[in-house]
This record gives C-alpha cells, structure tokens and sequence, in this order.
RNA sequence: GCCACCCUAGCUCAGCUGGUAGAGCAGCGGUUUUGUAAACCGCAGGUCGUGGGUUCGAGUCCCACGGGUGGCUCCA
C-alpha cells in the first residue's frame, strides 16, 4: 500500500503527502497561483517534471520562472530553455523533414540542438524556425513524459533509424527510457529521446530566438561527422529577451579587438602575420606599466630576472620533451641553408625531411614554445649548492606556439607572446612555501587590478590520456602539492582531470570575457619531471647530489591575453596609473594656450603621461573628445584659471571636480599612481 | 584544421533583383574665441581584400586564395 512521504519546503514547514503525488497536486496545494506559474519541482536537488509522481521524501521546492525578489530562477530557465530546444528542433523537422536529430541540450545563456542535415541553414532561415516555433508555443501543447523498458524503447528507438538517437539511447543510464512527446497524441505529435525534465506546455515559454548556427563535432571529436548546431534562447517573457539582447550588444561594446582599435592600443596585420600583435604607443605604455608593477613585486619576492634569446637549439626541446609532444603547434624548425642544400641533392622530400627532423638525425633551431629550458640551462650553467635554493629565476619570456588559424582570437589567443614567466628550482621541502609565495603573488596581481571575478581550476593528469611526461609517483606528489596549496589560497576551485601541462599539474586563474568565453590567465606549475629529463642537480648539506623541483609560474600569464582582458575588465578605460594618456590640459580661448604649455610641462616633469588639445573647438567638444579617449583627467585651464595658477579638474564620467590649485593636482596625481590607485585622485 | 557567415574611404556603415561608388566621424583649409559629452562652411580621400571566370557590362553572380567573426576541435 502506498505510504506517505515527506516534502520540506523552503520555508522549513514539512508537508505529508501520499508517495505518488505529482509536483503539480503539491504545489497546487500550497496555493494556485503558485501552481500557475510552476515550470517544475525540485526534490533534493534534482529537477522533475509538475506531472511526475513523487515517491520519495526530500527537500521540495517549487521552480517559478522569477523568484518572489522578481529575479530569473536559474532552475527555471535551465528547464525553460530545454523544452525550447524541443520546440526549435520540432520546427525545423517540419521545414526539412530529412534533418536527423542529434543532441539538444540547455546551456549557459540559451539552448542548442544539434542537427545532421544536408541543407546548410542559414541565418536568413532563424525567422523562417522562428515562425514555426511561434506556432507550436501558441498551441499550449503539453510535454508528454513516455517511459520505456529499457529492451522496447531500443527497439523503438531503432526501428526510426536515426543513428544518433540509438546512440545516445545505448549511453542512456538506467532500465528505463524516457520519452517527450510534444503535446498529447502519442504517436502522432512530434517526440524525441530525452531525460526531461520540461515545462508543462509549450504556450510557458514567453519569448524565444534562433541566435546562430555552428558546426559541431559529433561527440566533440574531430575525426567525426560535423553537424549543424543551431543556437537559440528563451526567457519567460519578451521583455526578459529583449533585456538580454539589450546586455550581450553592451558587453560587446567592451570587446578589446573594437576598443583595441578605438583607443589605438594594438594592431595585427596580415602582412606580418595571423597571432603576431603590434603594440601601438597606448598599448606599449599599458604593456610596460603592468611589466613595471610585476617586476617591483618580483624584486620583492627575491627573484632574480635574466634575458634569453626567442630560439634555441631542436635538441634542447627534444630533451624538454616540447618538440615531441607539441610539434604540431610549433613554427617549423629552422633547418641552416648547407644542410637544406645537402638534402635537396640527396633528393629529400619534404616528408623525409620531417621524419629526420623527428628521428633528430638533423639539426635545427625552434623559435622557442617555451622558456623554460632556457632557464634551466642557466640553472645548469654552475653547481648549486642547497644554500643557493631557491632559486628564482624570472624573465619576460616571448614565445612562439602554432595555433590553429581558427583559434585566433585578438589578443587573447594569439601565436606570439610574452610570459611574465619565472622558474624556480628549490629542493623538496621548500616547494610547498614557495607555491604558496607564487599563489600569493598572482593574487596579489588580481587585487591591484580590481579582478575578482575568476575562478581556480587545479588541472590534473587525464590518467588515459598518453600525452604526459615521468614517472606516476612524481606526478602523484606534483598532484598533492598542488592540491594543498589551493587549499591554503582560502577560494574556491575545482580539481579537473586533463587539464595538466605535459610535465606536471597546475593551479590556473582563470578568467571570462565579454561573450562569456574563459581564458586561462595566471598559472602557477609543479614539475619533478624537466629536472630530471635535463639531470638537474644541486649539492645537499649532506654533501650529496640531489635533484631540484621545478616550480613554473606567470601571475599574468601572456602580456597578450592579460592585456586584452584588461582592456574588457576596464572597457578600456584603464585605473589612472595605467592609462596610456594620463591627463590632458585644455584651453578655453586662444589667450590662454601659453598657461596651458606650461601646465602640460608641469604635470610632464611630475612624471605624468600628458597631452594637450589646443585647438579651436569649444570645451564641449574637447570634453567629449577626452571622454571617448577614455582619458582619466581633464585639466580645463580658462581665463580664471591662468590668473590664479589653477586648473579646472574634470574627472572621466564623473563631471566636474572643481578648481584646484595645480600642485595640489599634481600632489593627489603622484599620490595615486605610486600606490597605484584603482579610483584615482578622489579621496576617500 | 573543420562548418557557416563576413570583407566598400583612416574609422563606422549605405549601395533592391548586375548598368563603371555614397554618408557621418576623423583629416586638411577657412570662419567662429567658445566654460565641462561633439559650432559652421568648404576641400580632399576608394583600381569595392587579392586573383581568375561568367556577361555587352561585376561592389553586386561563380571559383580559388588571403584575412576576419561565431562555434567545434586544440591549447605546453
């Protein structure tokens, strides 16, 4: 017989109610308006269908599209979402009925479906999905729940002969198979394979679009059949939508390839070469602060910085295990002229010639993918002694990698770069305090600039993947290292299996842009395996050889990237000890060009970055010209001003500061940019 | 690298179904002498990404290449 179980609700009240009563009867029960607005329920953390019996007891919660605070409920618009790609799908096999479904699950932001369909679709056709789609919500279907034994829904499955659907049904966990038919006719309406859950009906999502189309790989493998992947969204209502529309368009208004452009800040030419940046003059200077900012910290941490050329010997990344394990996503070596000569008579291909270079029976050179064999050649250059330990070892290093062609991306993704790299070689026991120092540093870097928003992910080795270097107890220990250190970083992070470099684990900071994509920022690596590849050693107080561990670090991660995050971070309008133009002196008339000059000089030999805008324009313009240039201070020098050795003080987007007497200006300016102030001269 | 789309003046963009290019801003020259987000007039500026092809005729149609955008894959 059936027996009673126990729903407790947010507000900590515990409901009893027969095992069997659907989440629409409970929430119906508490009110019914409540029930109106239900998308679906929630019992301990997993979400059911509101016509899904319930059978057992938990914590219980009803998804509304909108908190009662008028917030969007994640949950409701992950459930939402789902059931718009169900739709979307149902429209376009309507308009093409050859198109085989694949895979369509909700994501951040929106929805997908994957679709194997001759016809390429194109965004001219979104309006034409769009329009089917409108007519299914409007018919209010509701969303079917169909369960299967496990043996006749494959049979089922089968016998519609689509390839991916027996697929993802064979993967399917559990000794039922559930289906969704939208609407009531089973068998007549449309339905696909699916977990669920869904809404009750079609008529509850609000307002939807079709956003783009994309090839996708087929269980993301590369070697597999490409599909259309059409993405689209939904919200509870139009105004949601057009709320939504309304933040992507503004967020990219902060995108650094168009601020990059604006603010002349850096420039990619074909000429030179896909991934290769051009820092222009405003860039330079922002470049040059933050190495500024990073190498003040260095000296303070004990690092010592050495120079290194951007080449180096095939061998020393064959012993480094780089030109093995990476060489596809390398500039090819460069092999000396006699020896290409010597080949080309001997009728090498260029086939051959890959596999010497492979073989290494030729010699060459490799524009360096990393600096850290450089840096362990300087290790190497002497005997170390354990006093000498740790030894830090730091370098603005550029480096080289062969990125795809359609992974470029601005600054963020390019092909050359420069790492505020550093290596240290310390002995066992101090690698536990010096992560820690290294942590401490990249967190110090995020602070100064403002970034909070970034999350930790501490990459580990894929355990069945082959691309990894050394023995399994090293990696075992690098693993534990890396672990306690971020548990003594005080934040939240995630341990992910993959996401290792070749020689070690890593603790990564990393980052979102403004389309939502994540960027690997700083990085802090533990490595037993390079010292031991190059026999790395140094003297013990035992008087012993021992082997060092390598700890590889870069707070920024590339100059590049960290820039063109930065550029997004602050949509270009950079903290004032960045700004490539710090200040601006403006006149009023004619009459008073000769008190501005002498302000510009002023603030020149204050050691501030400063132009002026003398021409004829009226103040409103050059005013409006500052602020599109994003430039912290508008100095405003009139007639009133050059009588009294004043200027007028114009903060960027925050209107007028009033007169102040030039040195006291420039008293707060130095002020705030040797302490480098995120809010500027203001004062608390 | 793969799929789709895009490439017109320094920048942002217009140019319907093929009839040999247009605006705003920036620049330059004048006029205006101006008080916190854009004064006025004029001038100049483009072999329409490159190379082929179709056509009497191509910015517009087709092909190839280059570059870019979105996604996939990759990312030491």
């Amino acid at each position: 017989m059936s027996s009673n179980i126990q729903l407790r609700l947010p507000d900590g009240s515990v409901r009893e109610v027969p095992a069997g009563t659907t989440g629409h009867e409970v929430a119906a029960s508490i009110g019914k308006r409540l029930a109106q607005d239900a998308l679906a329920v929630k019992l301990d953390g997993e979400i059911y269908d509101l016509s899904r019996p319930l059978t057992q007891s938990g914590s219980f919660g009803v998804i509304t599209p909108r908190s009662r605070e008028g917030e969007l409920n994640a949950d409701g618009l992950y459930v939402l979402r789902h059931s718009c790609a169900h739709v979307m799908a149902e429209a376009i096999c309507r308009l093409w009925p050859e198109a085989k479904l694949v895979y369509g699950p909700p994501v951040e932001g929106g929805y997908y479906y994957d679709i194997d369909l001759p016809h390429k679709i194109s965004a001219e056709e979104f309006a034409k999905i769009e329009a089917e789609m409108a007519k299914i919500v409007a018919e209010q279907r509701p969303f079917t729940r169909v369960e299967l034994p496990r043996a006749e829904g494959m049979s089922k499955v089968q016998a519609e002969g689509n390839p991916y659907k027996v697929d993802n049904a064979q993967r399917a966990e559990g000794d039922v198979l559930s289906f969704y038919v939208t609407g009531a006719r089973i068998g007549q309406d449309f339905e696909d394979l699916c977990r669920g859950p869904h809404v009750p009906h079609t008529g509850k999502i609000g307002a939807f679009k079709v956003t783009s189309v994309a090839g996708a790989y087929w269980h993301g493998d590369a070697n597999q059949q490409q599909l259309q992947r059409v993405y689209g969204t939904a919200f509870p209502s139009q105004k949601d939508l057009d709320e939504h529309l309304k933040r992507i368009e503004e967020s990219q208004k902060r995108d650094h390839r168009l601020l990059g452009k604006q603010l002349e800040l850096f420039h990619i030419d074909e000429a030179v070469g896909q991934g290769l940046i051009l820092w222009k003059p405003n860039g330079a200077v922002v470049r040059k602060e933050l190495q500024k900012f990073i190498g003040e910290e260095l000296a303070k941490h004990g690092y010592h910085e050495v120079f290194t050329p951007h080449i180096g010997k095939l061998d020393l990344y064959r012993t480094s295990g780089h030109f093995p394990y990476y060489s596809d996503s390398q500039y090819p070596p460069v092999v000396m002229r006699e020896e290409l000569s010597k080949l080309a008579d001997e009728k090498c291909s260029c086939a051959d010639l890959a596999h010497k270079l492979e073989a290494g029976e030729i010699d060459g050179y490799l524009l360096k993918p990393m600096n850290c064999p450089h840096h362990i050649k300087i290790y190497a250059s002497q005997r170390r002694s354990y006093r000498e330990l740790p030894l830090r070892l730091a370098e603005f290093g550029t480096v080289y990698r062969w990125e795809q062609s359609g992974e470029l991306n601005g600054m963020t993704r390019v092909r050359g770069f420069t790492q505020d790299d550093a290596h240290l070689f310390c002995t066992e026991e101090q690698v536990a305090a010096e992560l820690r120092g290294c942590l401490d540093l990249v967190k110090t870097v995020f602070r100064t600039l403002g970034m909070q928003d970034y999350r930790v992910r501490v990459g580990l080795r894929d355990p069945a993947s082959t691309k990894y270097t050394g023995a399994p107890e090293l990696w075992e220990k690098a693993e534990h290292a890396c672990r306690e250190a971020a548990k003594h970083l005080g934040a939240k992070f995630t341990e992910e299996p993959g996401e290792a470099a070749f020689y070690g684990p890593k603790i990564d900071f990393v980052v979102k842009d403004v389309i939502g994509r994540e960027w690997q920022l700083g990085t802090v690596q533990v490595d037993y395996n390079l010292p031991q590849r190059f026999e790395l050693s140094y003297i013990g107080s035992d008087n012993q050889a021992h082997r060092p561990v390598m700890i590889h670090r870069a707070p920024f991660g590339s100059l590049e990237r960290f820039v063109g995050v930065l550029i997004e971070h602050f949509a270009g309008a950079f903290p004032f000890w960045l700004a490539p133009i710090q200040v601006r002196v403006a006149n009023i008339t004619d009459k008073q060009e000769e008190a501005c000059r002498q302000v510009e000089a002023a603030c020149r030999s204050a050691g501030l970055r400063v132009d002026s805008d003398l021409g004829h324009g009226k103040i409103n313009a050059k005013v409006a010209a500052a602020e599109q240039e994003k430039i912290p201070y508008l100095l405003v020098v009139g007639e009133r001003e050059a009588q009294s050795g004043s200027v007028a003080v114009r903060e960027r987007g925050r209107k007028n500061l009033g007169e102040m007497k030039l040195e006291a200006f420039l008293e707060r300016a130095r002020a705030a940019v040797s302490a480098r102030r995120l809010e500027g001269i203001a004062t608390e």
